[in-house]
DNA sequence: TCTGGCACTATATTGAAAAGAGTGCTAATC
DNA sequence: GATTAGCACTCTTTTCAATATAGTGCCAGA
């Protein structure tokens, strides 16, 4: 991977740009025509041949233009953090801020935020709702149901509710429930949902034989309700069209990656790889290691509240020649934007429940 | 839309069943070799000669053998409904009622149903949840939270809960807002979502000084929650990868299909349209009105329990050389096994509502 | 009424020739 | 020494004709 120069740069960059647009490979006069770079084809060909004796660059055939290799996008994506060019219009930045602002709720901002990026560029959207099960409890209620269920009403910090049945015997009588459940609430309010299993189990230990039938229940619920945000995850995939529209993008891989489209897990795997690392990743052919998605380019980024209890992300999954300036700017901006509103908790999100239920 | 006569359907049949293995024209040589009839191919292209005239069967040009034409497959499958062959093992049988009884979620039975529907039928299935919204309310609680919201949570009396957040003026007191919530209880308990909306418009005009603002922000919530329910329901699509292996379905056509599986507002109109009628119902082709969806043909029914409260719709969508006997016998079977477990209400749903929170 | 035979027709396949596009190399130029 | 023009070369694409193939329609005979 060797360090090229400023005007072999230029060029690699000028091609890319070239054949994102058209997909075909280009030659020497092609590229000296639409470049404006002082340099005649016979040069052009020069730089050219030295490009493809480097890797990143590769002519199906003799007689056929040079197009980038995979390689190529990548030394051009990675050449990509440096340029500061602005490709985003200001309505377009309106555009995403008011998505992100408006009154609905925050399942419906994901969908939209999601088709937009997508519209934008061309490309499939994959957003990833937060996950809330590092964030700290603020309260827990508690509904008796018939059959000797339970409705357990669970509030995050940020305002999220979500609600479950436990199974509780019979026997244990509503009073001894709401005791038992008072206490609960005192241990595990304020507490990530992680550490309040953790707690609960020490509370299980130290009084085993006054309440342990409830608290068993209750950790076992615990474990559900932590194992099931983390399959639960909303991700929201939109603009899946798109990618029919380029044509090298063949049937068998359209046909891979809407597999994982549609299966939740390996959907999460492709999210989860690809959400490392600070700022927004580029993900070039190979770079993503999920193998249905080897031959597509993922720009993501994180999102999330400032203490990291929040955390969701998102991206665009498209053609190796995907607009990585377009995508990587849009991705950049909505993260930045979608942080900030969680951070700031103007989102349009429940409040915190309050002592007392009506 | 001429009647046919024994042979030339028995010889219809033939085509198509061969046709829909190959997704090739079929010849009258071919024909004789595959079928069991006692014909000869000279023979054969004589009746063939007719079918063609008659429309049920075209050929691409002179030298290559005759598919079934949309009318052709419509014909064919409109002589299914008598067919009582049986298809459907006892395994798929057994597996089908797995599904339903597992001890699982509503919504994760209708993913495993949807997931093995397409998987047998090598076609997309698409299963609608079922809509409570006509089903009688069982209960309704209150949870007080901060800043002058409330939680509501509606129990339908097969269980399903739903929660939603609604806005009362701080001035009203909690006192208040228990009292107008018991009377509203009453008033709304063992009456339908709808219904329930038009009783509260009536107590609205009674006692208008009273509680009025409560009431009119719970109107709000009634209607928004029916809307909700109108378009929230919850739609599962899987293998819709099985699509791609049929190569003559072409690359817009697919593009068309998954722009209606996106947009949840397209698949309903969808399934809405499929869903008329009873038992099983099959369109080939143009039959669906929708556009997108005019090259594929749908199997679908709808299920429910027997006092139409709670109705869903579940079926295929493939390519018109569908295994139509296969997938008309697991789809009606599926459909019964689903609205009988619907019925006995042994579905694992959340129980009634009791009196009382903890 | 069914069937074998045969002429007919349109696509599919093959092969050769011509056209087109782009390269690599060399020699001349700035 | 870098740049450029020129030209031979290579490989694909297109074109065209010839042949093979698959299936039909129809007629004549059983």
């Amino acid at each position: 991977m060797k360090e090229l120069s400023e005007r072999s740069l230029t060029v690699l960059n000028d091609i890319v740009d070239i054949y994102t647009e058209t997909g075909l490979p280009v030659g020497s006069k092609a590229l000296c025509e639409k470049s404006n770079l002082s340099l005649s084809p016979a040069s052009l060909r020069n730089v050219m041949a030295d490009l493809e004796k480097n890797g990143y660059l590769a002519s199906p055939h003799t007689s056929a233009g040079r197009a980038p290799t995979e390689e190529g996008f990548r030394y051009y994506a990675k050449s990509l953090v440096a340029v500061e060019e602005d490709f985003l219009s200001d309505e377009i930045r309106k555009e995403i801020e008011k998505r992100i602002q408006e009154d609905t709720p925050l399942k419906e901002k994901i969908d939209s935020l999601s088709s937009f990026i997508s519209d934008m560029t061309s490309c499939t959207g994959v957003v990833t709702a937060p996950r809330f099960d590092m964030e700290t409890l603020e309260q827990l209620e508690f509904l008796r149901l018939s059959d000797g269920r339970v409705l357990a009403v669970l509030v995050t910090r940020s305002g999220e509710v979500e609600n479950r049945i436990i199974h509780v015997p019979d026997h244990i009588s509503v009073d001894k429930l709401n005791e038992s459940s008072k206490h609960l609430k005192d241990v595990v309010a304020g507490k990530t949902l992680s550490d309040a299993r953790v707690l609960m189990m020490q509370e299980l230990m130290e009084k085993k034989h006054e309440v342990d039938n409830m608290m068993k229940e209750m950790i076992e619920v615990a474990d559900e309700w932590s194992d099931s945000t983390d399959t639960d995850t909303a991700l929201v995939v939109a603009g899946t069209q798109n990618l029919f529209q380029y044509p090298e993008i063949v049937r068998d891989q359209l046909k891979g990656l809407f597999k994982v489209f549609e299966e939740k897990r390996l959907l999460m795997a492709l999210m989860n790889e690809v959400q490392k690392g600070e700022g927004v990743q580029i993900f070039v052919g190979a770079d993503c290691k999920l193998e249905e998605a080897s031959n597509f380019s993922v720009v993501s980024t994180s999102y999330g509240n400032q203490d990291k209890t929040i955390v969701g992300t998102l991206g665009v999954v498209g053609p190796m020649r995907m607009n990585y300036k377009k995508a990587v700017q849009l991705i950049d901006y909505t993260g930045k934007v979608l942080s900030r509103a969680l951070e700031s908790k103007d989102l349009e999100v429940a409040p915190e429940l309050q002592k007392g239920s009506v």
